[in-house]
DNA sequence: TATTGTTATACTCTATAACTATA
DNA sequence: TATAGTTATAGAGTATAACAATA
């Protein structure tokens, strides 16, 4: 009767089985201790996004890429800039406002983190096709910007299903 | 010098945005809602768990998949057996252990909030050729998998990066 | 003695509320 | 008065340690 159904029945197990595989503490220790590290997750996470962004990036754009409320970054954001991983500097265009920088040594760090996950990632991957790595990238892509409009929606509209009618 | 690293260099800030959006609690809230209980995620999480697998568990098998410790579970199946949406049976084949399975008031619940959040992913995907649908499911059961062992082994190694050499 | 599960306690992660400063 | 960010406090979520019962 639905065609989708047989495709996205299904998708929700493996989608949780992945979150719980990516929500695992271990892999971040044990990465952050081969690079030589002691940051928790929403530090490491947030360097991730500061490092991906390739720019400095205003609290409340990190605060929304990482789905989280204001104050919790900023008090990963204390504790990293003590240690000089981080910086906060003005923004040109609004006082009120700072944009948090990548220190030197802050890049260092993300660097040598990235390297060994996506040592651990080529590794997983080893055995597969280019043509499949290339089609993940880009299925994953879609399915993260689909699933982020849609679930905006849902959470606006407050309680409606949002089956795509009207 | 590496084809690999093209297609696997990003992967990292993608499955942590997929990690964030699945992780947004208020989701799990309009869910619930919709279906007319009050459970918090990880009780949810059980639930699919059991649903999914089609068959009584164990404690320790439902530990395993979530990726937490025993106790984690036990204190939430305790609060879901004296609502009566799970029960624990003796395991015949072993007197320590116990198999938990849904009751019918459990499985109507779980039916309800996977029929919601199915209904979602449909409408994400809606737009999606059947073919990409089928490929995501397929891409996304290799990469758990893979995944998974790659991540046990370097858990195992405790602190080597497995690029898989030796 | 090793394993399955439970109870009790502590720690990590995230949210809400109240406040300061600039627009 | 609205917005960007911070401080302080409270609540989920998960782990570690100690224990009971069966294999």
């Amino acid at each position: 009767m639905d065609p989708l159904s047989d495709a996205t029945t299904g998708l929700l197990p493996h989608l949780l089985q992945l979150r719980t595989l990516l929500n695992r503490g271990q892999l971040y220790e044990q990465a952050v201790k081969d690079a030589g590290v002691a940051l928790d997750r929403p530090a490491m996470t947030i360097l991730v996004i500061l490092d991906a962004a390739e720019r400095p990036l205003r609290v409340g754009e990190i605060a929304a890429r990482m789905q989280v409320v204001g104050p919790h970054v900023t008090r990963h954001l204390n504790s990293l800039e003590e240690r000089a991983i981080i910086k906060r500097v003005p923004d040109p265009e609004d006082q009120r406002a700072r944009l948090i920088a990548l220190t030197p040594s802050g890049q260092r760090i993300i660097d040598r983190y990235t390297a060994i996950v996506n040592g651990w990632f080529t590794a997983a991957l080893a055995q597969w096709s280019d043509q499949d790595r290339t089609e993940l990238i880009r299925l994953l892509t879609r399915l993260t910007r689909d699933l982020t409009t849609q679930f905006d929606a849902v959470a606006a509209a407050g309680g409606t299903p949002a089956q795509g009618e009207d």
